[in-house]
DNA sequence: GCCAACGTTGGC
DNA sequence: GCCAACGTTGGC
């Protein structure tokens, strides 16, 4: 199954996807239970869209995919971590983690204004009003959407 | 910085 | 189990 996730360009971008290790990181940090469910869904191999939110011009900018399911999030037992959760402990984890590896950058970026006036894309979660989700699965009818507005030549 | 929307917490 | 208070998200 196709998914999106967002990520705060300033905290954690696609270029520096691209510039880890393999290009590959660990997705820390989802403290969302409904999220965290999804993490759980995803499987190696499947093609996750990252999406920046929370910057001047939030869009989907790039591709990636899972290459490993998911596992204990090591962050919910680091006390010094921002994602610390004093009632997670290895005996009883809350939160999970996955790896992602960057596949590339798109050609053009999918713009929030774009998918907006996509009429393919108008039920996308990503869309709904009052969506606070940071993982969330896409249809393969709405992941080939957004890679055909990706690909295409006219501006936007 | 504002504010709407939403999730979580905790008193009762 | 209810619900008010609070914190967070995220577009603008």
């Amino acid at each position: 199954m196709p998914w999106l996730v967002k990520t705060e360009p300033e905290d954690f971008s696609f270029a520096d996807l691209l510039a880890a290790p393999d290009m590959t990181t660990a997705w820390e940090g989802v403290r969302n239970y409904q999220a965290r469910n999804f993490l759980r869904e995803m499987q190696n191999g499947d093609v996750v869209l990252v999406y920046h939110s929370s910057t001047a011009h939030p869009a989907i900018v790039g591709i990636a995919r899972v290459v490993r399911e998911c596992y204990p999030d090591p962050a919910q037992f680091d006390a010094r971590s921002p994602y610390f959760d004093p009632k997670a402990t290895p005996d009883a984890p809350r939160w999970d983690a996955v790896e992602l590896q960057a596949v590339r950058a798109l050609p053009r970026t999918v713009t929030l204004q774009a998918l907006r006036t996509e009429a393919a894309l108008q039920e996308m979660r990503l869309l709904k009003r009052g969506n606070r989700l940071s993982v969330m699965p896409l249809s393969e009818a709405e992941l080939g959407s957004i890679l055909r507005l990706a690909e295409s030549e006219e501006p936007r």
